[in-house]
Order: C-alpha cells, then structure tokens, then sequence
DNA sequence: TACCTTTATCGTAATATTGCAATAAATAAA
DNA sequence: TTTATTTATTGCAATATTACGATAAAGGTA
C-alpha cells in the first residue's frame, strides 16, 4: 500500500527510523556538513553551494527543521539556519545507543 | 523528477544517506534489534515477532543484506539471518563520524 | 508607493517505497 | 515421486519522496 504500518511498532521504532529518515538524502548531509564546516549560521548560500533549486533546498531544509535538526531565524529579508545543539545531542543520542552493539557471535551463520 | 541526484554529491555523503536510509523504516530497526537480542541467528520467527507479512519482511531483509547490515545462509528449507558485524562496525563508524560533531556555537540564532 | 531580494508554498511530473496476494523455488520428509 | 515447509520473487495498488517552475509572501530600499 505504500504507508508505514507505525501502529505496530514502538515508539522507539518509530523515533529512531524517522530520525534515520531524515538523513537519508545525500542533500539533508551536505546540509548539515556544512552547517559544521562554516561553524555558524547560514543565510541562504546554500543554494549554489549544493547546486539544487532553491525551492528543493527549502523543502529539505524544512525537513530538517520539522524532525528539529536546525533552526531558522529570519533576520531581515533572509533567514538563518543552524543547528539545533540540544535536539542534535539528543537524536545523536537515541542513534549511538541503537547503533553501540556488538553480537558478540562472530560467525554464527 | 523524483529520482535523487546523487552525482552533485561526494562518495561520502551519498553512501551516509544510503546507511541512514537502511535504518529509515521501522521494521527495518525492529528486525536489526531483535537480532541483537537473541544474540544469535533468526531462522523465520521474524513474521510473526514483526507483525508484516512474509514477502514484506523478506523485502526489508532483502534490503538489510544488500546495504550489509545482515547476512544470511541457508539451512535446510529455512534461511539463517544475523548481524554482519564487519560491516556492521564499519558502517557505524561512518555514522559515528558524522553525528559526533558539536556545533560550539549554542546560540547563533 | 514601487521595486528588489530572499525564502516559502503550490502544483505537478517522475520515480521510489511499502505492503500483500499469488506464485515460484528450494529442500526436507514421507 | 509426492507432499509439506520455508523463503524469494512477481505483479500490482496505494502512498511517499524528489525536483523544479511559477508564484506568493515578507521585508528592505529608493
């Protein structure tokens, strides 16, 4: 059908997987690298920086500011983007936790 | 369009979203920790565990193996899944270098 | 006010994903 | 060989995602 069945999983699964979701585009990467990289704000440059239309960008950056990756304030006609330290401490959390296992059965097949 | 133009992007930044991608669906997250929780191989408990059909986990297994998150071998009529733990750590170890990062700016909005 | 700049939204086309019934394939057991 | 069991594949319907042109919205400037 094409929906995701969430009513059967937890809200763990859910979480985790939307939170995977959003990184899930080599775009939402580079956004976020780059909101790294520059180490403050950015004000609309990253348009020619990804080479995407600018509505593709908005609608990625959107994205990233739904699941509260960023933040954007509008400052003048434009608007700045960085990251969202505690929501990106706090996702990156959930993430290490899922992701910092062992099977300590090396070759069980 | 709807195709992802993975050719503007680095090697590094398409295969993030690739791995992040993997983990973008519930099942998909449910599957990998029930793995980890019996500490050992699945041979075919994992529809009724999941609560999908069988093509439908048979698909997200599919695609668990084909990014290297799982193997699987045959055994008899059933096949035995679980964590490749090579790819496993490598593929984390991306990850982990992309969220373990810290903006110091706290309050650049 | 009129104009410019910047970002968001709308509408739409192309493609991808999710889910499952039906069925095939593979192997074990009778 | 026939039958049962288990998993993979096919085909399809419903929905989601990606991308962008056109346009709206918001705020600054002349």
């Amino acid at each position: 059908m094409g929906v995701t069945k969430t009513e059967i999983f937890t809200e763990e699964q859910n979480r985790l997987s939307q939170i995977a979701k959003a990184l899930a585009h080599p775009a939402r990467i580079a956004i976020l690298q780059h909101l790294f990289k520059i180490n403050s704000c950015v004000c609309g440059d990253l348009v020619e920086e990804i080479g995407l239309a600018q509505p593709t960008i908005s609608q990625h950056l959107k994205e990233l500011k739904r699941l509260g990756f960023i933040k954007g304030t509008v400052e003048g006609t434009s608007v700045c983007y960085c990251i969202d330290t505690d929501n990106w401490r706090s996702m990156r959390k959930m993430l290490f936790n899922f992701l910092d296992r062992d099977n300590p059965i090396e070759n069980c097949c």
